[in-house]
DNA sequence: TCTGTAATTTCGGATAGACGAAATTCCTTA
DNA sequence: TAAGGAATTTCGTCTATCCGAAATTACAGA
């Protein structure tokens, strides 16, 4: 585990509108894999077109909440970065308490999220937080942040690149598609499940692999959404 | 009590949006105590200037939500109906969760809801709904539209224009400003308080009135917030 | 170094929603 | 019935966000 960040507060920030905090949120899950968030990158995460992306990262870049080299991408700013997280943690928080309290299906909990993350306040994700017990993970594994900020970024391998041979644990599944997530739940791919690879088919080929018990051959496509870490 | 109303459903409707879902909501609350929507006073409860209302009722009407003839006010249709008891639905069963389950305070609910009822689908709001035990009202009394759109649309009297010397059962309180539902509530004038009012000034005069045990006086403004009903 | 392609930005334009000022309509009252 | 005030609508504008088409830039490979 790598050190959990901390980021001081600057500003307490204005609202934000719905697209612009969704482009934080974008931006800040692009920047945990590469450096900066390109055009196109955000535009395709975000289903718009580049012209639209480019307009708004302009904007943005104009208030503070991030930098912005024409033609090589988008970084966060600090400012830029706490609202993303404090999203995040909207996000979250959201989908914990619908799974875990009311009840709703692991693959539809993302959705839901995405529209109430926007409208729910500071307070009341509190006290979803607290009714949950302050979980540190989301339902599908991924690392919540704090009220201040404070969130582990620790970047895990996923399945389509974990050495053949070695055993893990599930650290997190991406929850970006419901279709995937069914199919992953199929599995028993969840987060705290072992797994073994056993071997990988070159150029792409599907993954033979042990879950838990199973045995299984998963394609590159399923495995890069699982995020694996060496058994605790 | 009245009959329960029952409206027909014509067209699922195309998603509306958070404003126009505002204005429907409004138009409906209007409507429960005068004809028809007038350009002022929908402005005054959206807080928007009267040349914005005038506006949107006009697109709305050549939407088929509502009937306009200008300089009259507008009335919904049966499709705006059903669009504003949907939303009403949403409002009052997330008032009542946020209260119930959440603890959040009564008098805070009512913008909470304002924000969430534009983002929640319809099978949360239904969870959220068979958690609580398909409540008939929410928690400063008012009813609870089903999901296929029947709500009691009795018009109560407020304690403004409650007969002298006669007791009542107080059925609900107007949610709108959070200032007047505390003060109501250190008074205990919740849903359900015996109130027997024993002379009233002339003039728009206090009202002078016992609230269980306690002999209250009040004014009329606040009077007017809290609706009555002969003893059950 | 030159060049073609892919990525990006710029430009003009669209839509939803809101506003103030000016014009219009309604209705009451003299 | 004529006038004046209040309510309403119209008009021109503004902001935020999105788009397609055209122009520009970056960069890999010859």
């Amino acid at each position: 585990m790598s050190e959990p960040s901390r980021t001081p507060s600057p500003t307490p920030a204005a609202t934000l509108t719905a697209p612009v905090e969704d482009y934080l949120k974008a931006i800040y899950d692009i920047q945990q894999t590469s450096d900066a968030a390109t055009t196109n990158a955000l535009a395709e995460r975000l289903e718009l077109a580049p012209a639209s992306v480019s307009g708004m990262v302009r904007r943005l870049a104009s208030q503070g909440l991030l930098e912005h080299e024409p033609y090589r991408g988008a970084r966060l700013t600090a400012a830029g970065r706490i609202a993303a997280l404090r999203t995040l943690r909207r996000h979250r928080i959201l989908e914990s308490y619908l799974a875990t309290v009311l009840g709703v299906p692991w693959d539809d909990v993302h959705a839901e999220a995405e529209r109430l993350e926007h409208a729910a306040s500071d307070t009341l994700i509190d006290r979803m937080a607290h009714a949950l017990g302050d979980p540190l993970f989301d339902p599908h594994g991924a690392p919540i942040p704090t009220r201040d900020g404070v969130v582990d970024e620790t970047r895990h391998v996923t399945l389509a690149d974990w050495p053949v041979g070695t055993r893990g644990t599930v650290m997190s599944v991406s929850d970006k598609d419901p279709v995937m997530l069914r199919y992953l739940g199929e599995l028993e791919l969840r987060p705290g499940a072992m797994i073994h690879v056993l071997a990988r088919a070159p150029y792409d080929g599907p993954i033979d692999v042990t879950i838990g018990d199973a045995r299984r051959q998963i394609g590159p496509t399923a495995a890069r959404a699982v995020r694996i870490a060496r058994q605790a």
